[in-house]
DNA sequence: CTAGAGGTGTGAGCGCACTCGAAGGCAAGC
DNA sequence: GCTTGCCTTCGAGTGCGCTCACACCTCTAG
């Protein structure tokens, strides 16, 4: 990577709000497959976690990541973007026990769709009710806010 | 209490979706003040978390519960309106020592409200992201999901 | 040729938020 | 009187999810 294409690289993950980091690098990798490969800062940074977090993923059996000739980590599309979904699952709380369970499944021989669908739908149900307890959170902390702002002694 | 009551409320616990859990019981018991007073276990289960919960936030000074004649914890309505709100916050993800800092505030002699409400400020932008996070995370499952469902061998 | 910035695997360490265990106290029912 | 059961305190243990330290390796620039 040219030193150009760092700092500017570098610029926009400063300037990309946490968590909405590089949605479209992403995409653009995910997309033309095996064009690219990154190392494995580049990667992390792209996500949004540490470089030993990537490197625990693969030690615990959620990702398979090529090496090169050095026997250095270069993520391909198909493991970056297993990666995302690992990690906005992660984000959005799902256990890294259940995550396992799931790529057991996706790397099964036999058809496990079934299965598959079932954990993603009871994930979905935990999403839901997840965000409306914070809904709950939200406009609790927003009635505390508004008291205070009316009497400034409560 | 009475045998018919306990029964009755145990019937409203198991039936009361958990998060949601006798929120009017609480707002009942809130509003006449020193009128009622739980024991540990009941206003654990009011508040759906473990009984050694609540004592541990006792111990580490986030509430102050006042004995009955034999020493035990009888939760008047102020105990149960902080702790109602401790265990929304923590669940909306607010951390044990931020709440320390918060109930310090609370607790302090001098002026603290601006502070209270810079550190409320910033959990409802907190809450905010959160729920856009888990909404892009919602969003992405039932993608996948759907894809599932129209390509049964993806 | 050498220094330095990155990479590697692995075991161990950490911080958080509970959660439990042990030893004992009190009050009601048989 | 004695058992039962819930309560008490306090220290210690647990599980999760990283996070780090270490010893070693490999490429690049000066």
């Amino acid at each position: 990577m040219e030193p150009d294409d760092t700092l500017r690289e570098a610029l926009r993950l400063a300037v990309d709000p946490p968590g909405g980091v590089s949605i479209e690098a992403l995409r653009e990798l995910a997309r033309d497959d095996d064009a690219t490969a990154w190392d494995v800062a580049t990667t992390a940074a792209h996500l949004g976690v540490n470089p030993h977090t990537l490197r625990y993923y693969e030690r615990i059996g959620l990702v398979c990541v090529p090496r090169d000739g050095a026997g250095h980590r270069r993520y391909d599309a198909a493991a970056v973007r297993r990666l995302l979904f690992l990690v906005r699952m992660r984000t959005s709380g799902m256990s890294i026990s259940d995550l396992r369970h799931y790529v057991d499944l996706v790397d099964a021989d036999r058809d496990t769709v079934n299965e598959r669908m079932d954990m993603l739908l009871e994930h979905r149900d935990t999403l839901r009710s997840q965000i409306a307890q914070l809904q709950l959170a939200l406009a609790a902390t927003e009635y505390k806010i508004a008291t205070y702002r009316e009497g400034p002694r409560p």
